[in-house]
DNA sequence: CGTCGTTTTGACCGCCTTCAACTATTGTGG
DNA sequence: CCACAATAGTTGAAGGCGGTCAAAACGACG
């Protein structure tokens, strides 16, 4: 699209600019607050003055790459994020540079909703995607939790959920064989992402590498590659190139033994097929 | 103690009787009411009015036994508990009657509180002890926090560190050796007793079976033993009986690569020593 | 077309499990 | 109070699951 300016037009045009620059970024942010509208409403019932309040609240949209550091253990944010876009991981590191990747966040998320009352985050948090966020002030989100108890039971919630989460994952890396591991987290990961509309016909993109499997399960990669394989022998699950289709639900179900009730999602999308 | 009735006193006895059984009752609530708030005047600052409101919850205090089920995943309880006394175990069960023990509970834990918001309750609650129990009723819990938001916060904060000690339990199953698992497993413990004033001088009962502790670490019986062997050659911890005691706190800290900052203990218990 | 990161394959090794037997401790009924 | 049973802890040997090392194949991207 090319411009022509002429003398005459300029100052015009250049109105008519910051009016569309300021109308995008009005989008940009309802866009934020319908995002965490729609997020908390999945949660609970939320009353019209909830909502309305949700909408005022100020929020800062902001851009992660690929790979970069959102925050790091220890560090004390005045803010947490809401995932618009991409895929977050939670991690902490121990000695001889390993780490155990503790959950996977996906839009919709907020990853470090913990930091609200905790102050300090436990957990490095690393972009696996580039990254859309919203930024909600911990102050204002306060304030509006204390006011309105529907928004304080949806963010309760969304972080016992995510501790719900936490305890399976103890169960997958504690008992399982590494099969059904891996088998497990694309369970979770598809019911996840199917109840935030990321998911349909039984597959989706998962933007893991087998690293980041390995590092998910307490596996080596070169173990969850050949854990991949049996799977796919069985003809359970195709994945690769960022793409995860499950091939047999509940055949992956079962190797897996999941019970996708420590989720606690609302629709009922996480059925076995 | 011996009583000898004649016609003439028996009504009056009677009725010291039930004037003392009454007292003892209200003793007994009153004993729970302020575990209660003493449990939760470590996660937030209270106000006056809310730890009267807190006084004023009805509380119901009843006992277990060893080895009895508390709960089991996939109930919908109406009422959370408060451990006034003795160790509940949480654990979710997999397939060939094997399961992960996901956490342990000591007096001033409320296990099941996440059933509050959650409604079905995710793992089996065991008592590895005889235990005494306060009872908290979902809905008055529920009416006291929508009127007083520090409630609210303490008891959204005590899910919030069950929460960051799952997230830190992933880790020691998902990545440390075997000997390191049990040690951060006895730093943790440790850790939390002292908080609750049920450790001293790196001291403290430990009621669990080698069984247990491989229940919990995603070891097998017999490894924990070798493992505990290791620990006790090092001149780390003794251990055996129902007792614990760490020599060497710092040491053992080193093996176990154990940061409390995850506990989120407000005293200053957790210095190395 | 070369480089880089990811996936795949093979060989070897070690941590931890399983099985089995034995000892120590706790609890219980005669 | 003792004998017996039941539970918990300990030890040894054998084997398997998954880890580590090394190198090749593959795909993405400039």
């Amino acid at each position: 699209m090319t411009y022509i300016f002429t003398f005459s037009h300029r100052c015009c045009v250049l109105q008519q600019w910051i009016h569309r620059i300021s109308r995008a970024m009005n989008v940009i942010r309802a866009i934020g607050a319908q995002a965490l509208v729609s997020s908390l409403e999945h949660l609970a019932e939320l009353s019209v003055g909830e909502r309305m309040a949700l909408e005022t609240l100020p929020i800062t949209v902001v851009s992660a790459a690929a790979g970069e550091e959102i925050c790091l253990s220890g560090q004390v944010p005045s803010a947490s994020y809401l995932i618009l876009e991409g895929w977050i991981s939670a991690s902490k590191s121990a000695a001889g540079h390993k780490r155990q990747i503790t959950n996977f966040y996906i839009p919709s998320d907020m990853p470090d909703l913990r930091s609200l009352h905790l102050k300090v985050v436990g957990s490095d948090m690393t972009a696996v995607t580039a990254c859309r966020l919203a930024l909600l002030d911990h102050a204002e989100l306060l304030a509006l939790t204390q006011t309105y108890p529907g928004i304080a039971e949806a963010l309760w919630k969304h972080t016992l959920v995510t501790g719900a989460i936490f305890e399976e994952w103890i169960v997958n890396v504690g008992l399982r064989p590494a099969a059904s591991r891996v088998a497990h987290l694309f369970c979770e990961l598809m019911a996840r992402l199917e109840a935030v509309g990321l998911a349909r016909d039984n597959r989706c993109d998962l933007p893991l590498t087998q690293s980041h499997l390995g590092e998910a399960t307490g596996l080596s990669r070169i173990h969850v590659n050949r854990s991949l394989q049996e799977l796919r022998k069985q003809g359970l699950v195709s994945y690769g190139y960022g793409e995860l289709i499950i091939h047999d639900r509940a055949g992956l179900a079962r190797v897996a033994q999941f019970d996708p009730m420590y989720l606690h999602l609302r629709r009922a999308t996480q059925q076995v097929a």
